[in-house]
DNA sequence: GCTTGAACTGAACGGTCGTTCAGATAGAAT
DNA sequence: ATTCTATCTGAACGACCGTTCAGTTCAAGC
């Protein structure tokens, strides 16, 4: 708190005019952040290809979370530390955002564009993948950007293709 | 400290008998699990066929992490409270097990047996693709690790064969 | 029986933590 | 000019942290 309150310029009493507690602070950055990323997630274009869908995803999905460090950090880095009932409802928001690239798979099942042997098992092994960048990308590296976002896009498509 | 001590059952300065630091203690809880993580590695068949190392790598991966959640989410979470020196001493164990991965995939791109865009991309992929696991994996839930497994050795092989 | 040495205790140290609160400050409203 | 209100300070609180250390315990060796 102490160190936050230094960051805004302010001793650190002043920041519980703001919120009750640590815990609602944290809870109020996950929140906001999932809330964030749901919503730039409906906006996406609903495509009728699935196999579009999924690019478009896999690219949003890089894209939105390499723009976003630190945010992408503490919801996953401090998670622990969320009260149980806290914990619940982040949860239910990652459920909320998971269930949307599921969509996208079962509609490719559906349309027989895709092929996979367990859709929830899938969208678990996806997310985890694409997710995985932010954690070696740095900017000015080997690869640019959208060849990352090229790459990761292909390896998704194939995980859910014909074999 | 003082809850470690409690755990094994002891006062918390008796735990400086055998540890110079905290620092030095959760570094050799790192350097252990990574120790132990590459020689299980080296200790894995050398098959002919790269499709077959990657299947058996997948499945490996998975199944020794997945019987060491406390040592994973050490190695995961107390990355950050390393010190420089320590920190780019895991980094070097991580890296030689990435390595690993990776002298597969080249070996199957040599043999013809995988198209892949980027080696090294595809290795960190992999990788955190199959860790993944260990965030949503519960024992007896809806899949048997072994399904689980298996659908994740196919899908780690769809990623690296021909479109 | 005495000595040695390793293992451990229990208390203390300086420090940091989240949080509270009486009082200062200052701009807006009357 | 006075009051009100929101904002913030600075000091304090109890609790917990990693670490140290003088002193206790006790089994092994002579």
């Amino acid at each position: 708190m102490r160190r936050i309150a230094a960051e805004v310029g302010v001793q650190a009493g002043a920041l519980y005019l703001y919120t009750s507690d640590k815990q609602a602070l944290l809870f109020e950055l996950m929140t906001d952040h999932m809330s964030a990323l749901l919503s730039a997630q409906g906006a996406l274009p609903q495509d009728r290809d699935p196999r579009q869908r999924l690019d478009r995803f896999a690219r949003f999905h890089i894209g939105y979370h390499l723009d976003r460090p630190d945010a992408v950090f503490i919801a996953y880095m401090e998670l622990r530390n969320l009260c149980p009932e806290n914990f619940a409802t982040i949860e239910t928001l990652r459920r909320q955002y998971e269930n949307g690239l599921l969509a996208i798979l079962q509609a490719g099942m559906a349309s027989g564009d895709f092929t996979v042997r367990d859709a929830k098992l899938t969208t678990m092994a996806l997310i985890a993948m694409l997710t995985g960048v932010t954690n070696w990308y740095r900017e000015g590296g080997r690869l640019a950007r959208s060849v990352v976002q090229d790459h990761y896009a292909e390896m998704a498509l194939r995980m859910v293709r014909h074999p």
